[in-house]
RNA sequence: GGCCCUAUCGUCUAAUGGUUAGGACAAAUCCCUCUCACGGAUUAAAUCGGGGUUCGAAUCCCCGUAGGGUCACCA
């Protein structure tokens, strides 16, 4: 059997899609899967709405999702009208397509146009098993705007059976093209290539996804903190699964896993919350560097600078953000603020949460201060701490302890409990917050 | 409208002729608890409808219904 050979064909008519990332993920499991290869090339048959720009935000996308196989040796359709143009003639001169009248495309040249045989066509589709057309209906189609500008169907055809493609894994939206591409590749005497639709992205009201229901770009996405490993794993599982109940996957594990047998035939409407658990937990799977490194890239990005005890609080960004947007987001609304060299504290805030008087709060803020002092240097912990105060704050009332605790240490109605806060301030500045939110009391 | 495709909890899905129809997200409740999170437990929630075939149907067939896709000198 020849190599598995499948492709990734975008217009660069618009910023990379996720609905293409998604069937870009299908053709590169499908072709690693089965130790083949996965072609890339730019139709940019309509001059008019391709554009650079987007080309060059295709070939970052996926360089960044870590799909990009040779982006160096990107194919444009724009650069080979010779190719079309002998094709172009051989079906003319079999009589199979023939000159029309006037394009109105470019003014002076003549249109071609397929003399359509007006049969059935059938073919077996890998997600849906045998789909036919009559491809009547279809008239003598245009094929091409002049002899040198071939249109989309033909250029597909000839460029799939050059670059050897083997299977055309695309969305479900081109399986009435397919009619067309059948009746061109074998008027050309090509083999025909193994079709598969896979079912669309849907937005919440079960149309195609379109921008108008949200963020459709994939830099979109990106912009918001997601990961692509989160991603990639979250679009593999909508219209496909290997059948058990595990969700979390692996790049490397959906290759293992996938087959195109287990694709759904319906769409799937993709849900964002969903995305963001998929987002949290390839987030929860990081190290602390790894996580670190990827947050501060992120805040570099878009302006920020990431906070020099950024490491410290890994671990409690990494419990509370869904994404790195959410993280960069509570760093900069001040959820950490008690990281920095000088907090207030409100006096009121003190008392609030505590279920006691003023005195007693005093009397166990000493008490515990006297704790954390008879500690030796160094030996501050967050489960050290709370060996230490736990059993004490229990005995006393937990609420008349840990609460005062707990806003003398961030100054804040809300935060990580008070043995974290201590772990991460160190004995020193523990014991000075200590000692001034007394005073206001 | 023509043609094509599709149909399991709100959503993503498992179960490929025999299960109390399973899991996950979201929701609700409870636990943990000094707050916010995290985490743990529990609950509610589905086979679109009607006919067949079969001892037996979510699963196979037919008819409805509903939804989607597509009908360019765009891709």
């Amino acid at each position: 059997m020849s190599k598995v050979i499948t492709r990734f064909p975008p217009s660069p008519t618009g910023y990379l899609h996720i609905g293409s990332v998604r069937t870009a993920l299908f053709n590169y499991l499908f072709a690693a899967h089965n130790n083949g290869e996965m072609v890339f090339r730019f139709e940019d048959t309509d001059i008019e709405r391709s554009k650079v720009e987007f080309e060059k935000d295709i070939i970052a996308g996926m360089e960044w999702l870590g799909l990009s196989l040779d982006a160096a040796n990107v194919v444009r359709q724009s650069e080979r009208t010779d190719l079309y143009k002998k094709h172009l003639d051989i079906l003319i001169g079999k009589g199979v397509a023939y000159e029309a009248e006037e394009s109105e495309a470019t003014p002076g040249a003549k249109v071609i146009r397929f003399k359509n045989p007006n049969r059935k066509v059938t073919f077996t589709d890998l997600v849906r098993g045998e789909v036919t057309f009559d491809t009547t209906e279809l008239g003598d189609f245009v094929v091409a705007r002049s002899h040198d500008l071939p249109l989309y169907h033909l250029a597909v055809v000839i460029d799939d059976h050059d670059m050897n493609v083997t299977h055309v894994i695309r969305g479900e939206d081109h399986i009435s093209n397919t009619q067309r591409q059948i009746l061109l590749l074998e008027a050309l005497g090509f083999e025909r290539p193994a079709y598969a639709h896979i079912p669309l992205i849907l937005a919440p009201d079960r149309t195609k996804m379109s921008k108008r229901h949200g963020a459709v770009s994939i830099n979109e996405y990106r912009a918001q903190g997601f990961i692509p490993e989160a991603i990639l794993n979250y679009l593999a599982l909508l219209g496909w699964n290997p059948g058990g109940e595990q969700e979390l996957f692996t790049l490397e594990e959906l290759v293992k896993e996938f087959t195109l047998e287990r694709v759904h035939k319906a769409g799937a409407i993709f849900d964002i919350e969903k995305l963001k658990w998929f987002n949290h937990e390839h987030l929860k799977k990081l190290s602390m560097l790894e996580y670190e490194s990827k947050l501060k890239e992120f805040m570099e990005r878009h302006g920020e600078k990431a906070p020099d005890y950024l490491i410290d609080i890994v671990p409690e960004l990494r419990n509370r953000a869904q994404t790195l947007g959410e993280a960069a987001e509570a760093l900069r609304v001040g959820e950490f603020s008690f990281m920095e060299k000088d907090i207030t504290v409100d006096p009121l805030l003190l008392v609030q949460g505590a279920k006691t008087d003023a005195e007693t709060i005093k009397k166990n803020l000493t008490v515990v201060k006297e704790m954390i002092s008879a500690l030796p240097e160094g030996k501050l912990t967050a489960e050290g701490a709370k060996e230490i105060i736990f059993p004490y704050a229990t005995e006393v009332g937990r609420a008349g302890v840990l609460w005062p605790l707990r806003v003398a240490l961030s100054g804040k109605e809300k935060s990580p409990d008070p043995f974290v806060l201590l772990g991460l301030l160190g004995k020193e500045v523990s014991i000075a917050r200590i000692a001034e939110a007394s005073q206001l009391l």
